[in-house]
RNA sequence: GCGAUUGUAGUUCAGUGGUAGAACGCACGGUUGUGGUCCGUGAAACAGGAGUUCGAUUCUCCUCUCUCGCUCCA
């Protein structure tokens, strides 16, 4: 009966459907497109071209009985590179959907999770202050106090690359120098010493200012600028590094700005290639938004009880729903029905019997105020109107 | 995956080398036309497997699991 490490039973996800919702909407008021993808694919496509990447091996990996090598989708990046062959440009898509991640679970961090993501193919510094713009409605829609940080790959490079770190340390430096927002600078130098590479922390510390003497920091500035034009709000962080190796200009990360224990990254994302075309795309962790997101989930709810007059309960009820009303009948006792609508926050219930059949009038009782009323059927509309 | 830690009803917690307890929740009834109170009744658990023992939920070992670090990440 337990569910596997990593993996849970979600008993109520209501408030999960109703941040989809707001992100699914703000997708579309940006011309994203919705896509779906197979969980399951071949080993090898989900392992991609970067076998060196950490990422690999936590791809959850399975076999047919045709014995095909397979594995469950890690991220949904990757089938960009089929879904995008031949598309006018640029083709703005988003999905949402679970990804799966042979990982250690600690904290808000799952083996199976939900993903948000939305991508540009065919995407420059413009466009992606779009991202950043769409970023930022969707937090401010759920209510999250954020801050997006940002930086280059190609401003790192730069950086480590004229202090002489290349080839594989360079991607090995780039992990010790990304853990400056949580480690202190004591072991993070000499975690760097092991590369020789301790003196580009001088670097990271440096005022903005100091960087514009690297040719890649244009792309810093003209990033920023653009999304001024927008309103939003980005800040460089020179040590932002991103874990994935395929980002290739821009990378972003937001986190949260409350108080409330999720330390994770809550959405992230970045520039890379797809099919040899500058792409960019944002991933929001659905998992993570969900503690922060401050959604109402309130709908309008009621509970009809028949008192044996069921044909009349459900001709209501069909005509309740048709209003856009939640509705359902109750046939038993009606004691345990008012118990259940208490239960389930249902905040109206409505009586039908022989005296609601005598006078033509249906019974309503609001249930906070406990307050009943008898009212025509034609005036239900208008009751549920202005109820609630 | 490594290191430390945890594991008793749905949940939060008691407890014992010899029949496993509460609270809340759930079900039924008191109350088949009126709830949130109250009362009664009931269902429901020792994570799994080996070992020691007359007997193990309790002690030992292994596996799984929880939490926290590390690596990494939404």
């Amino acid at each position: 009966m337990e569910t596997i490490k990593g993996f849970r039973d979600i008993e109520n996800a209501s408030k999960r459907r109703v941040i989809v919702d707001v992100i699914e909407n703000v997708f579309k008021l940006y011309n994203f497109q919705a896509v779906e993808t197979p969980i399951i694919e071949n080993e090898k496509f989900v392992v991609g071209d970067n076998p060196s990447d950490e990422a690999v091996s936590d791809v959850f990996k399975l076999q047919d009985k045709g014995k095909r090598k397979l594995a469950l989708r890690y991220e949904f990046t990757f089938q960009l590179k089929r879904i995008a062959k031949n598309k006018k440009l640029p083709f703005k898509r988003y999905q949402i959907g679970k990804v799966f991640r042979d990982e250690p679970v600690t904290g808000n961090r799952w083996r199976e999770f939900t993903q948000c993501d939305a991508d540009i193919v065919g995407c420059g510094l413009k466009d992606e202050s779009e991202i950043l713009k769409l970023i930022s409605d969707i937090m401010n829609k759920l209510g999250i106090k954020f801050v997006i940080n940002f930086n280059n790959r190609k401003l790192l490079n730069e950086i480590l690359e004229g202090e002489g770190v290349s080839g594989k340390d360079k991607v090995l430096v780039i992990k010790e120098i990304d853990k400056l927002d949580k480690l202190s600078e004591k072991e993070v130098r000499a975690n760097l010493k092991k590369f020789g590479a301790e003196k580009v922390l001088k670097i990271f510390k440096e005022k903005e200012s100091y960087f514009k003497k690297y040719k890649s920091y244009s792309e810093i500035k003209d990033l920023k600028d653009i999304c001024k034009l927008y309103g939003v709000k980005i800040n460089f962080q020179p040590f932002l590094a991103r874990g994935l190796s395929y980002y290739n200009g821009s990378i972003f990360e937001v986190k949260t700005l409350s108080k409330s224990g999720v330390k994770e990254t809550i959405a992230a994302g970045g520039s890379y290639m797809v099919n040899g075309v500058q792409s960019c795309g944002i991933s929001f962790g659905l998992d993570r938004l969900e503690l922060l997101a401050k959604v109402s989930e309130e709908y309008k709810k009621v509970l009809i009880i028949s008192f044996n007059q069921d044909k009349k309960a459900i001709e209501v009820c069909e005509k309740i729903r048709e209003l856009g009303v939640g509705c359902s009948v109750s046939y038993g006792k009606p004691g345990k029905a008012m118990d259940y609508a208490n239960s389930y926050n249902i905040p109206l219930v409505i009586f039908i019997g022989e005296d609601e059949i005598k006078k033509k009038k249906i019974k309503v009782r609001e249930m906070n105020s406990g307050k009943e009323s008898f009212i025509l059927e034609s005036k239900l509309e208008d009751f549920l109107g202005k109820f609630g």
